[in-house]
RNA sequence: GGAAAAGUGGCCGAGUCGGCUGAAGGCGGCACCCUGCUAAGGUGUUAUGUGGAGUAAUCUGCAUCAUGGGUUCGAAUCCCAUCUUUUCCGCCA
């Protein structure tokens, strides 16, 4: 959420910047309930104060044995003032509590502004797009020839969009997350989480989630628990209401879980195969840094991705998400795009994004600085990577004549065999 | 799932017939002082949020003793609910 005294101070500045993303966004009606607020608040600590005050009074005269009704019916009647104005008071706090969870976060200066995804610049490419000599086949004919997934038993078990992989190919999705994982481990520095897959609503809010997108997850009945989208939400709210010491920064966690999303409002969109399943593998990174690191450590793990992509072989390009495009915590964004020949283009395979102090703001997560002085940490996250389309990608661009599956040299000693 | 106990500041730990306690004391941290014998001693300082005044240093109101309600002129202190922790019992991979 955006800093309510930043708002209050530069409310143009900020407009402008929202605008960027949407022209509908504006923060008047939140400074509207501030200003409010902060009246009823300063008349509410004013009676307070002079409760405070008379009560002490009336302990005393008791101890003198004095005679206390008249008073004590006199701060009685205070009291229900002051319950009036309290009552008030939260509920203006709430309005603008709600008000700012709404409002996403303002695009970092360097976002190209667009108005929509077409408008997302490449930044950079790597490799050539796969050439075949022979009639290449999409990955959901491949994985189902070869029993790789069996998507008709999936849907049986639980519903359209998700996904039974058997065989090798449940050996191929677990040789991808190990290698992911060792990879940001022994090379990159991150420590290794396993998180718990369900997270409270406190958990899902400090990241971003609710109260907005409710209705992209899955929520048990019972409890106040939904099942996580990504690692990103308990990765991150890790020392959510925390203080961290400066040393302790930047901290870098990556974590492999399964991710649920119930793809609300995209029917139609991607429906053969793995590219966009209810129930998919991924393994994340997540950076805690100080507000000086955050653009570079930003750059470092969005590169830390791409070295996945780059031993496994497989050509992609980076885009800069513009304005128009860029998640609703996120101030900055750069995708990862996977050459996929079936859809003849590119498909993004990761979102490596700097959401600034806007998450830790949500979360309370905060570090003393060297001058003791408290502030929010920089939260950074991206995919390292979406682990079902790594593997749809590795089918497709790796399919021989013969109709094998050359397996990347990386992914060779945890799959015991160079194909498939 | 049942029973019991407990939840105070960075940490430990006082605070039970409600009143000057934002909270004793200790540890740790920071600053200064003293001192030459491998470290100790002395003094001071050391929570967060939110509002107001000031260019600022800073000053100041209010709130906060797990969370949310309630009782009361007044609650860390009493009552209720929830959450968490510990122990015992039951169940279980």
């Amino acid at each position: 959420m955006l800093d309510i005294k930043l708002i209050r101070e530069n409310p143009e500045k900020i407009n402008e910047l929202l605008k960027r993303r949407n022209p509908e966004l504006s923060i008047d009606k939140v400074l509207e309930i501030d200003a409010d607020r902060r009246k009823i608040q300063a008349e509410a600590d004013e009676l307070r104060s002079k409760r405070k005050n008379e009560s002490q009074k009336i302990g005393m005269m008791k101890k003198n044995g004095e005679n206390t009704d008249a008073i004590q019916e006199e701060v009685r009647a205070l009291g229900d003032e002051i319950k009036a104005l309290e009552e008030k008071q939260v509920e203006l706090d709430n309005a603008q509590k709600d008000l700012l969870l709404h409002i996403p976060n303002i695009p970092d200066e360097t976002t190209p502004i667009g108005k929509s995804e077409d408008d997302n610049p490449t930044v950079s490419t790597w490799g050539e797009p796969t050439k075949f000599d022979f009639e290449f086949k999409p990955h959901w004919d491949l994985c189902e020839e070869k029993n790789l997934v069996d998507f008709e038993r999936g849907v049986k078990l639980s519903q359209s969009r998700f996904t039974l992989y058997r065989g090798k190919g449940a050996k191929l999705e677990r040789a991808i997350i190990q290698f992911f994982l060792d990879l940001h481990t022994e090379k990159h520095g991150y420590e290794e989480i396993l998180p718990p897959f369900m997270a409270n609503a406190a958990t899902m809010t400090g990241t971003g989630q609710l109260p907005k997108f409710k209705e992209d997850m899955y929520k048990c009945v019972d409890e106040d628990l939904y099942l996580i989208p990504t690692a990103e939400v308990p990765v991150t709210n890790i020392y959510a209401g925390e203080i961290l010491s400066e040393d302790d920064l930047p901290k870098y966690m990556t974590a492999y879980t399964p991710c649920f999303r119930r793809e609300a409002g995209s029917a139609g969109k991607d429906t053969r195969g793995l590219i966009r399943v209810h129930q998919f593998n991924k393994v994340e990174m997540v950076k805690l840094t100080t507000p000086e690191s955050s653009p570079e450590e930003h750059e470092k793990l969005t590169q830390d991705a791409e070295q996945c992509l780059k031993m496994l072989g497989l050509p992609f390009r980076r885009v800069a998400l513009c304005t128009a495009d860029i998640g609703f915590s996120a101030n900055k964004c750069y995708d990862l795009e996977v050459w996929l020949p079936s859809y003849n283009n590119y498909k993004e395979i990761s979102s490596c994004s700097n959401y600034g102090d806007y998450q830790a703001r949500r979360a309370n997560i905060r570090y003393r600085n060297k001058e003791g002085k408290l502030q929010f940490v920089h939260t950074i996250n991206g995919s390292g990577l979406a682990v079902g389309r790594t593997f749809a990608a590795i089918v497709e661009n790796f399919q021989q004549a013969d109709g094998t599956i050359l397996i990347p040299e990386v992914l060779q000693k945890y799959m015991g065999t160079d194909r498939i």
